[in-house]
DNA sequence: CATATATACATTGTTATACTATGTACTTTG
DNA sequence: CAAAGTACATAGTATAACAATGTATATATG
C-alpha cells in the first residue's frame, strides 16, 4: 500500500519543520520545558513530536546558540529544564519564516 | 555563523518537499525527463535540485510505483528517460497535498 | 581545432535528523 | 499497589539531500 509511502513521507517533511515550529513557539519570549513543548505543539498544530525527537533537537538548537536552557527545581516532582530563545534565535527564525513563505508560495503555484 | 544553520535547515526542509514538488509537476500527465525536470522546477519555484538528488529520487518514486519511466531515443544526442505519473501517484499526491495544506495552516497559526 | 560549456544519466560517500525502543525517576489516581 | 502520567535522556536505525565524481554526446568560442 502507499499508506507506507505517505507515512515515511510525513516523517521526512517533519525534518526541518520541527525546529522551525519549536523556534516559533519560543519566539514570543516565554520559556517552555520539553514535555510542555510537546503538548503545546500537539494542541496548536496536531503535530506529534516524539520525545526521542525533541530532546536531541533542543540540544542541537542550544549548541547552535539559538536557544538557552535553565534547570528549574519544582516544589514537587522532577526538575524541569526551561528553554528560551536567544537574540540569534529570533534572527534565525525570521530568516526561516521568509524561506518557508517562499516555499509555500512555490508549492501553491505548482499544485494548482 | 548561523548562515550555516540556515543552509543545513533548508536542506532538511527539502527532504520530503522535493518528492512532493516532482509529483506535482508530473500530476498534469505530461512526461518529463530528469534534466528537464530540474530546470522546470528551478524556473517555476527557484528551488535548485542537484542531479545527485533527483536521479535517486526518481528511482525511489518508480520503486514505489508512483511514476513510470521510458527511454526515448533522440535524433541527436543522448537518449532521454521520460517519467510520467501513475494512477497510484496521482492518488498519493492528493493525500500529500492535504497534509501539506494542514501543515502550512499550523505553521501560519504558530508564526503569527 | 581544441577547449569550454551545456545536455543527460548515474553512483558513492557523507551528513543530518526523525523515530522506535529503552531507561531512569518521581507523582497521581483508580 | 499497580498503572498511568510527568519529565528527562540516549542508542540504534532508516531515510534523503548533497557534493563529488564519472560517462558520453553536442555545440559554441576563441
Amino acid at each position: 500500500m502507499n499508506e507506507d509511502f505517505i507515512h515515511k513521507w510525513i516523517s521526512q517533511v517533519k525534518k526541518g519543520t520541527l525546529s522551525f515550529i519549536v523556534l516559533n513557539v519560543l519566539k514570543g519570549g516565554k520559556a517552555y520545558y520539553g514535555y510542555d513543548l510537546i503538548n503545546e505543539i500537539k494542541k496548536i498544530t496536531e503535530i506529534e513530536i516524539a520525545e526521542g525527537t525533541l530532546y536531541p533537537l533542543m540540544n542541537r538548537l542550544k549548541d547552535d546558540k539559538l536557544i538557552r536552557s535553565e534547570w528549574v527545581e519544582q516544589e514537587s516532582g522532577i526538575p524541569r529544564k526551561y528553554y528560551s530563545i536567544t537574540p540569534e534565535g529570533k534572527n534565525t527564525v525570521s530568516k526561516m519564516e521568509e524561506y518557508w513563505h517562499n516555499l509555500n508560495n512555490s508549492v501553491l503555484k505548482i499544485t494548482k
